[in-house]
RNA sequence: GCGCCUGUAGCUCAGUAGGAUAGAGCAACGGCCUUCUAAGCCGUGUGUCGGGGGUUCGAAUCUCUCCAGGCGCACCA
């Protein structure tokens, strides 16, 4: 129910529209003060009284009701109290009815939503910096799926460049096929670093002969390339199976090669295409950014120009209402200038294009550097938490049972929520000390509080269902607003591609339950307190779950 | 130089289309397991909300300006 559009509708103030009342409803600093409150203080100049007039009017005037179940005038605010029993009973109604779908709905019926994320680049494995847009992504594709939208996971692969003929020189020159066959990306990424230190000229000529000899459909070339790709993308199922990743296409830069020529005739055609010291170039000067490369003087085509492609490919084969590309805010001017030369092409859907931009990550001593080896491989963060989480288990739990199984939920979801936890624009500096923390505010916390709900479930045995008239005490009703908040949190996520808001809620959840946990008996209550919390419990478990799994972050029943 | 982003407690961060005493976690210190999992709970302390102007009854939030840091700015992706 929306009880602000419900107080809104019983409260009439000269001049002022229900729509205005309606959006001025704000909260209350605490619970005991109110649930809702309407700030009275602009309203002093239209009616010519004081905001502590005019709230003491509205509260005479407002007959409560069995939803509203009290209000006050406290200095210049009108602040409202809810009927806590019903709330109590509907939220809790809501919840278990809804079980694994509390929170979901059908507003993305009939609508598509294209998710351009973690895009492997072929020959290069996962470091640290990969995670953000990965979980990024996977969380927004399980959360749109969940808002009822069709969604498209798109592996965006980086497959077309310059670099995959320096691949395979350098293979040429050093490599062996048994050795790359048993060390995989890793000895391949060797490989490409091993040219870029100690490459001469003459190597150098001859990757640029490798790469035209691939996009030249060169049998030995496209055979070497192919190895690479699926080395790459057996190591990247690896780590995709393990995050919960998933993805309905890969279709990379070099699916895109056939598709740029009529984006670059349309461009033509349109008289926007310009050149400019000897390179084909959209001018967005007009509006304030630098010129958009389409061809470079050699001819060649540039990473914008199969972006260019890309929008147009997944435009007319899905339709798409949004299509979002999760990419670092490197990357912030690639987007305005592409989306803007879609823009000038006529596509009204340019408009639908979003670029989900996010932090970087750094190292505490700089930022990394594959060729310094300074680097931090994202299968060894992955490895040690896990690690970590099961010496806590020997040392916590030792007789649990699928030990190997909770351990791996347990550090994968924290180093999944270590991502998510904080808004996805601000930088994050990598730190094990950080992401091996399952104290506070981490996915552990919230896991463990779903251990507890569930012990103390597996004991209650059969329980009845929530008793009518019973009134929530504080700290259970602190418990059901939160419950009852889960859809407008995932609501608020989905239109601010905030994984965050999430993480956030779920941790916000199991503190309030944890609180009420602590403070309230819940097996050895009686009657109605006793099915009541027990109810609220299981709606409690019920809605964490359902948090942590849009995450990619599984729940273990003990731990 | 220009553009975008960030700046809140010792550290990491929240702060809901401006609203009531600015909140969490970590770290520190002190409590709480013969009763539902102590990976937990309770308590203690900390703030020029980067600085300064402006708008407003009211600003961490809007605006201007300055400072600091990050990122980007033509043939890489």
């Amino acid at each position: 129910m929306d009880y602000k559009k419900y107080i809104a509708d019983r409260i009439e103030i000269d001049g002022v529209s229900a729509d205005e009342i309606y959006s001025s409803l704000a909260f209350p600093p605490n619970t005991e003060t109110g649930d809702y409150a309407l700030p009275c203080f602009k309203f002093a100049k239209a009616l010519r009284k004081s905001p502590v007039m005019i709230a003491q009017e509205l509260k005479d005037r407002y007959k409560t009701d069995g939803v509203i179940s009290e209000v006050s005038a406290v200095n210049g605010y009108l602040n409202f109290k809810v009927n806590k029993t019903a709330l109590a009973a509907e939220v809790l109604g809501a919840v278990l009815s809804s079980g694994e779908r509390y929170g979901a709905s059908d507003a993305g019926n009939g609508k598509t939503v294209c998710i351009d994320y973690s895009s492997v680049n072929i020959a290069k494995p996962f470091h640290i910096g990969h995670l953000s847009t990965t979980v990024l992504g996977s969380a927004l594709y399980k959360l749109f799926k969940y808002l009822g939208y069709n969604v498209v996971g798109i592996n965006h692969l980086g497959d077309y460049g310059t670099q995959f003929g320096k691949l395979i020189c350098a293979y040429k020159h050093w490599g062996d096929r048994q050795e790359v066959e048993k060390g995989g990306i890793h000895a391949i990424n060797d490989l490409y670093v091993r040219f870029n230190n100690e490459a001469d000229e003459a190597m150098e000529s001859e990757a640029r002969e490798y790469f035209r000899l691939i996009e030249s459909g060169d049998k030995e070339a496209n055979e070497i390339f192919e190895w690479f790709k699926k080395l790459t993308l057996d190591y990247v199922r690896g780590i995709y199976d393990k995050l919960g990743v998933n993805f309905d296409s890969y279709a990379g830069e070099r699916f895109y090669s056939d598709k740029m020529q009529p984006v670059i005739d349309e461009l033509r055609d349109k008289n926007l295409l310009k050149e400019s010291e000897g390179a084909q170039i959209v001018d967005l000067e007009e509006y304030g950014m630098p010129p958009c490369l389409i061809l470079r003087s050699d001819g060649a085509t540039l990473y914008a120009t199969r972006d260019l492609a890309a929008a147009y490919y997944r435009k007319k084969t899905y339709d798409f209402h949004k299509c979002l590309y999760v990419v670092a805010y490197q990357q912030n001017l690639h987007f305005r200038q592409i989306f803007k030369v879609l823009e000038l092409m006529g596509n009204e859907w340019a408009k639908d294009l979003v670029h989900v931009s996010y932090g970087m990550v750094s190292l505490e001593d700089g930022a990394m550097s594959t060729r310094k080896g300074k680097v931090v491989w994202l299968e060894d963060v992955i490895n040690k938490c896990i690690e970590k989480a099961h010496c806590i288990i020997e040392e916590k739990n030792p007789q649990l049972e699928n030990k190997k199984e909770i351990a791996e939920k347990v550090g994968v979801g924290a180093v999944i929520f270590g991502a998510l936890y904080n808004n996805k624009i601000k930088d994050i500096v990598f730190s094990y000390d950080k992401v091996l923390s399952f104290e506070g505010e981490t996915s552990v916390y919230v896991q463990y509080t779903c251990a507890r709900a569930n012990s103390v479930l597996s004991k209650s045995g059969e329980f009845s269902g929530v008793p009518e008239g019973y009134s929530p005490n504080p700290q259970e009703f602190e418990v059901i607003k939160q419950l009852a908040a889960f859809p407008e949190t995932l609501a608020e996520s989905a239109d601010k591609y905030e994984p965050s808001y999430i993480a956030r809620y779920a941790v916000d959840l199991a503190q309030k339950f944890n609180k009420f946990y602590i403070d309230c008996k819940i097996l050895t209550a009686e009657g109605d307190a006793k099915a009541f919390r027990l109810n609220l419990t299981k709606a409690t478990l019920l809605t964490l779950k359902n948090a942590l799994s849009l995450l990619g972050i599984g729940v273990p029943e003990k731990m």
